[in-house]
DNA sequence: TTGTAGGCGTTATCAA
DNA sequence: TTGATAACGCCTACAA
């Protein structure tokens, strides 16, 4: 369907060495020849084939992208900033979604192999790390998340630690003793770290934390919203319940709040409220919604930015920082209510 | 790095032919060689090359998903349905943010083009429609949203027209008579069949709409909230002012709440509310906003099992219809004040 | 500054 | 059922 490259040397009059170099800047050529290549590929609208080119220089120009669950919108800034900043070094970006599954990350990581990328970016944590670590050791540019922050000095619980330690303080200052810490199924594998943050924290300003699983079954938490108000109205209202409910995900978070509601469970009166990760509705909501945000972004440019530097591209400008997570506090926080 | 299928042949005592039949599953082979060859692929940690493929084939085995504003978290159940589809018949995914620019678009439809993708998914409307149409004259499979609605008997119109006249109808039998439809410099654009049904619909019921465009600068609307409410309190409050305001979108709508609430605006006693785009958070939030839905998940899963036929992939099942967009009725719309 | 020619890893043809 | 071999389109020594 489209023009090869010895269609357009043979329009310019020239050889296809030439239109090579032309093409890919690479290489002398005079500003005749330039020139006249130049006009006959636009006239042919020529695209040099990239398949030819990567087998030829093993080069790709693909970076792959592996998200853990392509349903979340927490990715998409990450997503977001990798692709901008990998076209803009003429690099495509294949997507990836492993559904949080060992044997699809696998079947993900054998057709980017195939693909031969240059180079990987995990959005998250990879389901099975021994795997990539192989990959990283057979010489393939990798970034993640855990690993990365490490490398630049933020390992992750000290990244997280500070935000939760001053989320905890607060707590206890205003009063609360009782925390639940909400989540669901699938999530709690993946960040397990946090649930161990806040225990310790937790406990060394006298707040007894408490775990909650919610079941994951088809349609999940979603599915339930009676259901859902039920569980944390008996949660909340006993004598001895908590007087805190952290959401683990800016996820679950909407469909807590709306459970709560229906409960007849008023923020802050009767059971202060927050959760990982900000959003426009988070503070929209009222009481807007105390949170814990980390600028993902801010990691997806600085962990691109490692990536084209281990690809021989020079990015300019200084290395960017990354911040530690930080709490916010807002309305949906108050005093712990004293229970009759 | 890798192994080749030389190597393969060579661990398994076989020809690169029987190597490249077993592993593509195309083509005679006897049990035996299937299984040398098999075990020889394991052991050398053996990928094709799909460049290779691809230049020999003529096929990349790649769907690029053309995205307007990868920011956008609309877009993202559709990348997500078609990256599942695609990748389980052995199709990868790269992704182009267009970022609702003409001359990105280029670029990125040149990079796809480049890659030899073998289709092209359309999230949004492409900013350069006669490029694109260029292309699917030159073969390639291309979905794009509007004209696979009304290749599949659903035109845009008709799609969104009966949710916008429900809701139009709605509002007018609470007693609204003055409407604002509420968006952002870029989006108009995007959608401009929007504001022209919601007129003529508004007009048919005796509704008067009036057409709200905010600044669109560096941080846009989010920038601003405290001029954002200025802004909504005096439109809001004055005599002749609107008594409901429809949100151009999902992403706008919670910078608008917060606004309303700032100023002061009660909703819907003051003022009420809807906008395009459901999501948990809508539903969460107090009073629950009334929306119109559209089913992009739908609406990807039929542009998806459409491109995959043409590629010649059997998909099994009936074709999946398109559902119109629905007006849903939550409690941020009320009957009209009465100004005094 | 330009052209010639060989080969990147794979698949399809064809003969055995 | 198998193997030898000629492309696929491009890049890059190397020679001119």
């Amino acid at each position: 369907v489209t023009a090869d490259i010895r269609q357009v040397a043979a329009e310019a009059g020239v050889s296809t060495a030439t239109v090579s170099r032309v093409m890919s800047g690479r290489g002398p050529a005079s500003a005749r020849a330039t020139a006249a290549v130049r006009s006959a590929a636009r006239l042919l609208g020529y695209l040099p084939n990239s398949s030819a080119s990567s087998l030829r220089t093993d080069r790709s120009m693909i970076i792959g992208v592996v998200v853990p669950n392509l349903a979340n919108p927490v990715f998409l800034p990450f997503l977001r900033t990798v692709e901008h900043r990998a076209q803009r070094h003429g690099y495509a970006v294949l997507v990836a979604d492993t559904q949080h599954d060992v044997e699809v990350e696998r079947r993900q990581l054998d057709r980017l192999g195939a693909q031969r990328v240059d180079a990987l970016v995990f959005a998250g944590r990879p389901a099975d790390p021994d795997h990539v670590r192989r990959l990283s050791e057979a010489g393939l540019p990798i970034a993640e998340p855990v690993t990365f922050a490490r490398q630049a000095g933020y390992p992750f619980s000290s990244r997280a630690a500070s935000a939760i330690d001053d989320a905890c303080g607060h707590l206890a200052t205003v009063g609360h003793r009782r925390l639940a810490y909400v989540s669901r199924g699938g999530s709690v594998r993946s960040a397990p770290e946090r649930w161990r943050l806040i225990e310790a924290s937790c406990r060394s300003v006298g707040i007894e934390p408490r775990p909650v699983v919610l079941g994951t079954g088809p349609g999940g938490a979603a599915a339930g919203v009676p259901k859902l108000a039920a569980t944390l109205a008996s949660l909340v209202k006993a004598s001895e319940g908590p007087t805190v409910l952290w959401s683990n995900s800016q996820v679950l978070a909407p469909l807590l709040l709306e459970a709560m509601a229906v409960a007849g469970i008023d923020i802050p009166a009767d059971c202060s409220f927050l959760t990982f990760g900000d959003s426009a509705w988070a503070v929209a909501f009222r009481p807007s919604v105390s949170v814990i945000t980390t600028d993902l972004d801010a990691v997806a440019v600085a962990m691109t930015a490692s990536i084209l530097q281990q690809l021989g591209v020079p990015e300019p400008g200084p290395p960017v920082g990354l911040r530690p997570d930080v709490f916010v506090i807002r309305g949906s926080i108050g005093a712990a209510p004293t229970r009759v």
